[in-house]
DNA sequence: CACCGTACGCGTACACTGTACGCGTACGGC
DNA sequence: GCCGTACGCGTACAGTGTACGCGTACGGTG
């Protein structure tokens, strides 16, 4: 069997960095980051804990082909005619996926080298706004602030200790109105209790800024 | 002695929660979050490791505790009449302060229980957006929206790997262009050759985004 | 057939982590 | 004199990432 052929087995039956990445990803989504460790991946892949340095050089190396999978998750920016349905459509996803991998937004940081798949991306978000009239300038602009904020929207959701607004509202009654003392903190007390009564579920917040921020990119086509 | 006297010794000489989480805020600036360890900061300190654990619950409440010095950091929301001129100054430390601690944003997100000192930054904020006429959920958007850019900008910029416009031209032709090839990457080769013949430098991104938001919140103000 | 290089899997070991437990000491109040 | 309480810390344990090196299987070459 050539090396070849054997690459071939590898990928139907036996390891591979792929196969590890993906694994990982899945323990990561069940356990959070603080739980994946080689030994615990290792073990869910059926193998040694060092066989996995057969696959990646260290465990840094695993975390940045984990987020090149989520990028890879992302939906790939549609062909529309209109630039703002596209990124629309576009960032929903990534907050989509985000939401999907929460321990994803916390390694961001510290992955400094973007992978494949986040190249791709940027490629197609960068050629989308320039084909829509933005200038080279004006398109670096606009894509670090709509990264700017779906990052950071997804940073925002991550650290909410609740998933839905009936929790939010459980919470707020439970948790948060009793440590704030209504003389040192009126306006928080105003607005936990508003948006209890309202039903306020912090999952419409994206869709709100995502559409303020793309109309007010839209009048900087075809400007410097 | 009083056990009220004996803490005034304390704050004088020994060892205190507060001084033990500032010591952890200096380690970290100085080695990054993963060089802060209990056993490296009580060395710091002169004291035993497990001595730490007299003033505080356990690592995760350090953390919680670091956070908060954080915020106490950022500037207090000034008390002007002009709401966007008080926001802009705001956001602007905010900015400043998490990009003096690099490490903070990657903490933001697992720590789910916000500290006083974030508690009075968010009622100082709630408090200036009310004034301004915003309503309630108004309010709530425009902080969210704010937010989210704040720590999505610091979150794309704790990842780059470069401090300085020289050091991003020279990544860029020594690193970056190599990886891209220009028929599988046209707008990227595009942009980053024009950005770096621009000078382009990441830091004026900030401002840049922040006005944009402010002038699209203006709006709505009165408005439910 | 024998031989060897190479790929793969992994057992062991090391330095390091957070922290549970418990002991020793100093001191104020009874 | 005695006790409770606060404080400091040494030891120990389970768990981490990973360097090192051995065993084994197998394709290619003599």
């Amino acid at each position: 069997m050539s090396a070849k052929e054997q690459r071939e087995v590898a990928s139907e039956a036996g390891l591979s960095r792929q196969r590890v990445a993906v694994a990982a990803v899945r323990l990561a989504d069940r356990e959070g980051v603080d739980g994946l460790s080689m030994r615990r991946l290792a073990g869910e892949l059926g193998a040694g804990a060092m066989t996995l340095y057969r696959y990646v050089a260290s465990k840094e190396e695993l975390l940045d082909a984990m987020i090149d999978i989520v990028f890879e998750e992302i939906e790939p920016v549609p062909d529309e005619a209109d630039w703002q349905s596209a990124m629309r459509r576009e960032a929903l996803s990534t907050q989509q996926v985000l939401a999907r991998h929460r321990w994803a937004i916390s390694l961001m940081e510290s992955r400094t080298t973007p992978g494949p798949a986040n190249l791709r991306h940027r490629e197609a978000v960068t050629a989308c706004l320039r084909r829509a009239g933005f200038s080279v300038l004006m398109a670096t602009h606009a894509n670090w602030l709509l990264n700017s904020y779906v990052y950071g929207h997804a940073l925002q959701e991550a650290g909410l200790p609740f998933d839905t607004a009936d929790e939010l509202a459980e919470m707020t009654e439970d948790v948060y109105l009793p440590q704030l003392p209504p003389d040192e903190f009126p306006y928080l007390n105003e607005s936990a209790k508003a948006l209890v009564a309202a039903g306020y579920d912090p999952a419409q917040e994206f869709e709100f800024g995502l559409d303020l921020l793309l109309a007010a990119l839209e009048p900087l086509r075809d400007s410097a």
